[in-house]
DNA sequence: ATAAATAAGTTAACCGGTTAACAAAGAACC
DNA sequence: GGTTCTTTGTTAACCGGTTAACTTATTTAT
């Protein structure tokens, strides 16, 4: 690893030159005979610059920290994905970079504790939660990251009250599927959730019971399924259910791919949709395009949510101390799998 | 943000016995008392650790650079996505953090460059090849990054002569899907590839023709469709082919997600899947198990093509020098969306 | 011709931790 | 009682870059 000092060596100048040139391309303090040598030096040595020392001195790293309380696998999770491609898109426009932290925690108030642990030097911060975050869990996560007094945003967070920059979907905890397929006349209905205990699926659970009430359809538990936003798991309790309760004319699923799985699964007890059952699914990723027929779907603007996160983080980064909240709204996208019995 | 020092002056000892016992929880440098009052003063000041500065002082990270030269959004692409999620899970087990570095470039190399010049100080690096890299440009991001003296893994890359280490998929220049749908008797095949000018695509393509000569199967390039791995392009261009070319009745495609369209667009001209024609996708993703009928495809296992090739980082950090070249063998995993003609 | 301004560069302290080398006090040993 | 070993620390240099303050040589202005 050439340094600093190597090319000030042998170039025949001091570190300082060099620093003072490498950090300003356009600076006077520099001849542009030896701006040419420094050039020749650092492409000959093959210099570059170590981030980390450099950010020590000036405090600025040019790092944004991801913080995702999860113990699956990163990269594997539709919303994730979105999300934080719409983060990394934007934010590397304005030259940031992204780091991922290790954690071997198994609760997700720890995994946050241990990512902080190894994380002091970023700029900022983005905080996820997830399905395995609880309600209690989100505020202490909050809380946590906090304290370490750099900007920071929250995403794909139910609504907290704390005094922090989010971003909220408004469609998160609305029940927005379940509503088209009663306003499409569906009323036997079938509600697919993620993981039980999540504060996600809590918020959307509690506000479909009361569309139930608010339309005067009795709520039923049996008719709630638990698909842990996995294929297989949504597969067998939908077929399950569809075998069970054959008078179901919709399911309104909280992710596509669970609305995917319906699909097959409606097709596994010999049901064709959307003629004999309406499915709607959630998030507007790829599946919702590709599977056959092509899914109606909330599209939840996640990408534009990753971007919009991005941008609050910049106005922090920039100086803006007042907290944002950016409030999207989620809408429906028509294709091909709900029939209105109307 | 608390430093050591205002730990040290809180508990009323020098900064090296904090860093001491911070550094190593085990020491007996430092007295079961003071162990208490540091611990004490680390909660109260909730002081953590500048990874920064530690890393300048110990030349380890513990981070590793991730090079994608791609001008596309991040983590909205399949392959890359299993690729990663290999790579974090085993990397995160061994405490390894992962950095994206922003680029503004267009091309391939001056991606690497520029992700490489904000990088130094990483432990190791991870360069990917994506279908934007010529083979041309493989080779010179290799020989950029070898640059760094840094140790690296090539992943999802061609075979390649140079002495690195490289994760290889056996199949990813292998035709083997069409080969498998020959052997199930068909003849009148469409080949769905990727990018045109992207190594990938050019060495399946190769490999295809070399193929069909084997088994004396006149190759014409009508029948070669660039899909550019989405799933609009490779719709349309689908829906035209099978317009234009009824006795089509095997389609080989480069992604499972190709292939999903690929079903769509069967579906769209009047077909039956597997009935009237036959699919078959590639990588084992999410889609082949979610699309109706499911994807008969190839497994490319890219995600232990990414644990392996942390593996074989997590080896040269630890200091073996010699390079390493994994090859991982494709697997047909068989569905419902191919029918044997025999 | 002289003062003031500018150009080009240097010195040295600092960022926050780490660590080799050193030190002082008490315990253990002969 | 003197020597050696432990225990529990400290000092100071260093990692690689940055930057305020300073210096010297050269222009420019008057």
């Amino acid at each position: 690893m050439s340094s600093i000092k190597e090319i000030a060596k042998q170039v025949g100048i001091s570190p300082a030159s060099v620093s003072i040139y490498l950090s300003n391309k356009e600076t006077n303090r520099v001849s542009a005979k030896t701006k040419a040598l420094i050039d020749q030096a650092v492409t000959e040595l093959n210099y570059h610059k170590n981030v980390f020392a450099s950010s020590l001195s000036t405090h600025e790293s040019k790092l944004i920290g991801v913080i995702i309380p999860t113990i699956l696998p990163l990269f594997q999770n539709d919303y994730t994905n979105a999300l934080l491609s719409g983060l990394q898109t934007r934010l590397s426009s304005f030259g940031y970079g992204l780091l991922f932290f290790p954690s071997s925690a198994q609760s997700s108030i720890a995994i946050v504790k241990e990512q902080l642990e190894k994380s002091a030097g970023c700029d900022g911060y983005v905080l996820f939660s997830t399905g395995f975050c609880t309600h209690e869990q989100i505020h202490r996560n909050i809380e946590e990251v906090g304290k370490t007094g750099k900007p920071f945003v929250t995403l794909n967070i139910p609504k907290v009250d704390e005094d922090v920059s989010q971003v909220l979907i408004d469609d998160l905890a609305q029940p927005s599927g379940a509503r088209y397929l009663i306003d499409c006349g569906h009323t036997e209905l079938l509600l697919v959730l993620g993981r039980q205990g999540g504060e996600h699926t809590r918020a959307l659970q509690r506000n479909y019971k009361r569309l139930l009430q608010e339309y005067g359809i009795p709520y039923s538990p049996e008719r709630v399924l638990y698909g842990e936003y996995s294929e297989e798991t949504s597969y067998t309790l939908i077929t399950n259910a569809l075998t069970a309760m054959p008078q179901i004319t919709g399911i309104c699923c909280m992710s596509d791919i669970m609305a995917a799985s319906a699909i097959r699964a409606a097709a596994a007890t010999g049901r064709a949709v959307p003629r004999d059952i309406s499915i709607i699914g959630r998030n507007d990723s790829i599946h919702a395009r590709l599977s056959l027929p092509a899914l109606t779907t909330i599209d939840l603007h996640m990408q534009q949510a990753g971007s919009g996160a991005a941008n609050v983080l910049l106005d922090a980064l920039d100086g803006s101390t007042a907290s944002q909240k950016i409030l999207l709204s989620g809408s429906l996208v028509e294709r091909d799998s709900v029939r209105s019995l109307l």
